[in-house]
Order: structure tokens, then C-alpha cells, then sequence
RNA sequence: GUCUCAGUAGCUCAGCUGGAUAGAGCAACGGCCUUCUAAGCCGUCGGUCGGGGGUUCGAAUCCCUCCUGGGACGCCA
């Protein structure tokens, strides 16, 4: 009765249930709160807002609810202030939990609450020429990480990597090869070279501006179709991918369409069309705008050259996806600076009459900042991704070298502590801050980082390797240690709710922390297998542990290595 | 200038759908490896929650205002 109808323990959700036989007040989850401090309790009911309609003070409410719980999960209710404190009868609550998680194992937490329906989720999305950079890292692991948590509660996912291969900065780059590349040079160090024609092209522009009038009308023929410029754009989006493709193998991260920009090049008319016969085009200075309401500036839609935009591509491939995919819900993870042309797209969609515009959702993340600023690709003021996932593989390298040097698998594992630091350093942070980017925090391993929670994980099953057989378990008492545990180990399930509603991966990566924490404080001061009495019981503990962890790990994108 | 996001310990951040004494990590300092991996554990130090008003029994949290910083603001994406 303590489950819900797939067998998931919410501890929460089921002592609201509790407390609600006892209370006169209708409640609900959010008026429970933890304790400041675990000597209060386990949970904690302020009664303050009932006083006004009960007539009575929120002392003597929670002295009457407090004195009339009876309940076997809950072993004291305690009035204080105000509050009615509970303590959970540990050992009811411990064994109906555990026996939950080691039943449903990694599909603990999970539910069906997206009924198979389809989200589509627009990520990483980097721009071929240019190298990949710490900006589409966040949107590469945020729209990864989130893409899991509905998959979670089952949604049917589409990750779209929304290849960036199209617009004026490819008749830049055209322009500036033409005037100072060579084949040669791009076939040795493809995204590096062009990086460095794109950065002299901005350099250059500056002092003369009829370099950019060169460039956009690159960018028209290319459109238009050029034979030789279409060829050499083709060679750089060769190039470009399979230098994406290295790092997306070293993320674990895969998509189910890479439907870029260009993808959409011969499918823009009809929507051009469109918005002309629903009346909603306008010239001015020669361009096709949508005039949008109230101060907010127009959305271009061709330019007076003719040449197509950004919005208009991301329209088309709007339409393209709803049509496609038929999802309930399409997020796009793109920086915060992206927020205004968001908004404009979902007007001119909601203008055009699809209602659907509303299921379109923006999901903004904070900026990486380079000493307070934004870095610039056009003026080289970049950090590359592949560098710092390497510095943070080698050092993983060595740490292991140090200090488990008769490791087995010594490379798979350092690039998952490696590569799993920089997931979690992004990850752990709301998605909307600003990053200041700082290679040493990111390269950490100790303290609230991913390493950590991995390290707490290889720790518990090093004790289930020394454990050999378990059995089944009798509960004789559940102390403070392992009570922080089971505590942890029952709010993963409300965590995973949280993360979803909110689409926020760092609510999970908090959890892990959490829950790592509770572990290693216990290993550190309770003993598993010395210790007979409670020794199968506490096996079972670690267990679930284990299962958690590693279910949270997931969520995030990581690796759980047993052993490192 | 307009819009938008942010400002919490020396540093990086939690907490923000209002609740008890504002929490972690890093750094600093002090303990703990002859017991399951010390990438760890235990402890000490550290705060005008940017300022000022307001709403409330109660505000880091909600509202107003000011200050500071990031970002965006028609032919880039």
C-alpha cells in the first residue's frame, strides 16, 4: 500500500498520504518539508498556515496532529513549535525500500508518465569550420543528460543535432580561403586552418569593408548553387564532422538525426510562400520581414540580396519536424544570448497559425565566459573542447598510475573519470548561470565532482566483490549512518520527477553528490563485512547504493566503472 | 537606451512554488591508512544572503526601487 502502481516506494508521497489521515487540512507534497537538522526529524509539517482556519494556534494544531498519529511507518511524532516533526520507523522504511530498488534495479525512479509520446530535442548543433567549443559542450551534455530524464519517464525521444553548415559565414570562409588558404594546409589540420582564414577574415573586414559585401555575396552563389563553392563547402563539412564525430564517441553521445541548416536550403520557398499568402511579409530596405508586436524588432526572413537567414531555416525546419515527428513538445538547447530570436520564431509560427508553436520551448543555458566576456570564435577567443577533455583524460591517467596501478582496463576507465569530470563540472551547475571557465575546478576530482560520485560507486562495489554470496537480509536496527542512506536512496524517484518537470540535470547531479556523500560517510564509519549481525542487511544496502548511483550516472551521461 | 539573466562565506556554488539556528565543495588549519580503494572520512575557521523599501505570524525566497555585472537588440548564427 506503500507503492505506487509500478511497485516505486515515493517515501514522500506516501507519508503526505500518512499525515493526511490525521490532519484536518487537505494536503499535499509541498507542505512537507526536511528539517533544517536531522535531530528534528525525518520530515517536518509546519502548521502555521492552518491556524487561520482551524481558529487555533499552530502549537496547539501541531500538538493534536502530533498526538493523534499512529501509524506503523512512523515511529514518534513530535510537536515543535509549530511543527510536527516525524521520525520514520527506520527499519520498516529501510526494508520495504531496499527490497523495492534490488527488485526494480535500474528502472527504479522510472515511470510512464510520457505515455510514449514524442519530444524532440535540438542539441549540440555546432558549426562545421569551426572548432567545437566549450559553448556546444553545455548544450551537447544539458540536451544529452535531459533527452535520459524523459526517456526516464517514457517519452519517446529525437536528439536532433542541428548541424550549423549554412549561412553568410560560409561565404566568409569561402571568401578568405580563396584569397589566402591553401589545400594542402586544410587537409592536414582541416578546423584549424579554417579557423585561422575565419579569424584573418574579421581581422581583415575591420580595416575593409567591402571584404563582408564579398563574402555575403559568396554565401548568395553558394545558395544559389555554385558548382565549385558548393564542392568546397562539401570538403569542409566533411572534414568538420568527422572531427565532431571524435568527440561525440569520447561523450557517449549519439543523435538520431543530423539535419542540419543546409539540410533545409531547397525546402525554404514554400514557407517563404506561405507567410507571403497569409499577408504576414513585408518589404523594408529591400529585406522580407515579419513585423512582430509591441517593441519587439521584426524577424528577418530574406535579406535584400535574397539570401535566406537563420530564422528562416529554423522555420522551415520547424514544420519539417512537426510533420516529421508529430512530438508534443520541441526543445531546443541554445545559449541564453539566443533567447530574443526564440521568441520571434515562436511568434511568427503562432502568427502563421500553428498552434503548435506553443510546444516549442527554448531551454537557455548560461554563457561560458572567458575573464567576465563572451568568447568570440570571430576573434579567436576560444577554448577547445578536445583539448580539455584530453588534459582531463591524462589526468585521470596518471592519478590511476598512482594509485591503482594494476587497474585492468587503465585507458577505458581513465576516460570515463576524465571525460565524466568535465560532464559533471558543466552538469552540476543550474543551466542558466554564467560559467566563468576555469580549467583546474573542471579538472578536479575531489569534492563535489564527478570523479567523486564515480569514486564512491568503485568503493562500494569493491565491498560487494569482497562480499561474495549474499542472502537474504533481516534488519536489526538501522543506525544514523545508514539511515542518511536509505534516506537518499528513497528520494531518487521524487529527484528524477524534479529534474524532469524542471528539465534541469543539475537537480540529479546534486542527488549524486548527495547520495555519494551519505555513502562514503558510512564507509568511512561503519564496517559491512566484519560485522555478522549486519552484515547481509548492510551487503543490500551498498547494493542499492550501487544501483543509484550508477542510475544517476546514466541520467547525467557518465560512466559508473567498478573498479578505479 | 530597451528587453533579459544574474548578484548568498576568500573562491565556486546549493537553497528561491515563503517556514525552525542560511548549507555544501574548494582554499586554510588540525586529526585519521596493521580493518571493505585516503579520488576518502572526522573536526575547526569562515555570512550586513548587492543596497533600500513593502507584503506576511514568518522573506535569501514574493512585490517595488536603486546599484553592479553578463547577454541580446533588421539584413550573423
Amino acid at each position: 500500500m506503500y507503492f505506487n502502481s509500478k511497485g516505486v516506494l515515493r517515501m514522500k508521497a506516501t507519508i503526505v498520504q500518512v499525515l493526511q489521515q490525521f490532519c484536518p487540512i487537505p494536503l499535499d507534497e509541498n507542505m512537507l518539508e526536511s528539517p533544517v537538522h536531522t535531530h528534528l526529524g525525518d520530515w517536518a509539517l509546519p502548521c502555521f498556515p492552518f491556524a487561520k482556519e482551524l481558529r487555533k494556534s499552530p502549537i496547539v494544531i501541531a500538538e493534536d496532529i502530533a498526538k493523534a498519529i499512529d501509524h506503523p511507518l512512523i515511529r514518534q511524532a513530535a510537536a515543535v513549535n509549530g511543527y510536527v516533526n516525524i521520525f520514520l520507523d527506520r527499519t520498516t522504511i529501510a526494508s520495504s525500500l531496499l527490497q523495492t530498488i534490488l527488485e526494480q534495479s535500474s528502472s527504479y525512479g522510472a515511470s510512464n508518465e510520457g505515455n510514449e509520446e514524442t519530444i524532440t530535442i535540438d542539441l549540440s548543433s555546432p558549426n562545421i569550420a569551426k572548432p567545437f567549443s566549450m559553448g556546444h559542450l553545455r548544450s551537447t551534455v544539458i540536451g544529452n543528460s535531459i533527452a535520459l530524464l524523459l526517456e526516464k519517464i517514457g517519452f519517446k525521444i529525437v536528439k536532433i543535432n542541428y548541424i550549423g553548415d549554412w549561412g553568410t559565414q560560409f561565404g566568409k570562409l569561402l571568401t578568405a580561403y580563396r584569397k589566402w588558404g591553401n589545400e594542402e594546409e586544410v587537409k592536414i589540420a582541416p578546423i584549424e586552418t579554417l579557423l585561422r582564414l575565419y579569424i584573418r577574415f574579421h581581422e581583415e573586414a575591420e580595416q575593409n569593408d567591402s571584404l563582408n559585401d564579398e563574402g555575403r555575396a559568396a554565401f548568395k552563389a553558394l545558395e544559389d548553387g555554385d558548382s565549385e563553392a558548393l564542392a568546397l563547402w562539401k570538403w569542409f563539412k566533411t572534414e568538420s564532422l568527422k572531427e565532431f564525430q571524435r568527440i561525440y564517441d569520447l561523450l557517449g553521445v549519439t543523435f538520431d538525426s543530423y539535419n542540419g541548416e543546409a539540410y533545409y536550403n531547397d525546402k525554404m520557398g514554400p514557407i517563404v510562400d506561405e507567410l507571403a499568402e497569409k499577408g504576414l511579409l513585408i518589404e523594408s530596405d529591400g529585406a522580407l520581414i515579419v513585423q512582430l508586436d509591441e517593441g519587439m524588432p521584426p524577424c528577418l526572413i530574406k535579406k535584400s540580396d535574397g539570401a535566406t537567414l537563420y530564422a528562416t531555416r529554423d522555420l522551415t525546419a520547424a514544420l519539417d519536424r512537426k510533420a516529421t515527428y508529430d512530438f508534443v513538445k520541441s526543445l531546443y538547447v541554445v545559449g541564453n544570448e539566443q533567447s530574443l530570436h526564440f521568441t520571434q520564431f515562436k511568434k511568427v509560427l503562432h502568427k502563421m497559425g500553428h498552434e503548435w508553436s506553443e510546444c516549442i520551448q527554448h531551454m537557455p543555458f548560461g554563457l561560458i565566459l572567458k575573464d567576465g566576456k563572451k568568447m568570440s570564435t570571430r576573434k579567436g577567443k576560444i577554448v577547445l573542447l578536445e583539448e580539455v577533455l584530453n588534459d582531463a583524460i591524462a589526468l585521470a591517467q596518471s592519478t590511476i598510475e598512482a594509485k591503482n596501478p594494476d587497474l585492468l582496463n587503465k585507458t577505458e576507465v581513465a576516460e570515463a573519470i576524465g571525460v565524466g569530470a568535465i560532464i559533471f563540472s558543466d552538469l552540476k551547475q543550474h543551466r542558466k548561470h554564467d560559467i566563468e571557465f576555469d580549467l583546474a575546478s573542471m579538472l578536479q576530482t575531489e569534492g563535489e565532482t564527478g570523479p567523486y560520485v564515480q569514486y564512491a560507486n568503485a568503493r562500494a562495489h569493491s565491498v560487494l566483490r569482497k562480499a561474495g554470496e549474499t542472502n537474504a537480509f533481516m534488519i536489526e536496527g538501522v543506525n544514523d549512518f545508514e539511515w542518511a542512506i536509505v534516506r537518499m536512496l528513497g528520494l531518487f524517484p521524487h529527484t528524477v520527477k524534479r529534474a524532469t518537470d524542471e528539465l534541469d540535470p543539475s537537480i540529479v547531479a546534486k542527488y549524486a553528490v548527495d547520495l555519494a556523500q551519505a555513502f562514503n560517510s558510512f564507509y568511512g564509519n561503519v564496517q559491512v563485512l566484519s560485522d555478522s549481525a549486519h552484515r547481509f542487511y548492510r551487503i543490500a544496502l551498498v547494493t542499492c547504493v550501487t544501483i543509484v548511483l550508477k542510475e544517476s550516472l546514466r541520467l547525467l551521461g557518465m560512466q559508473a566503472p567498478e573498479e578505479m
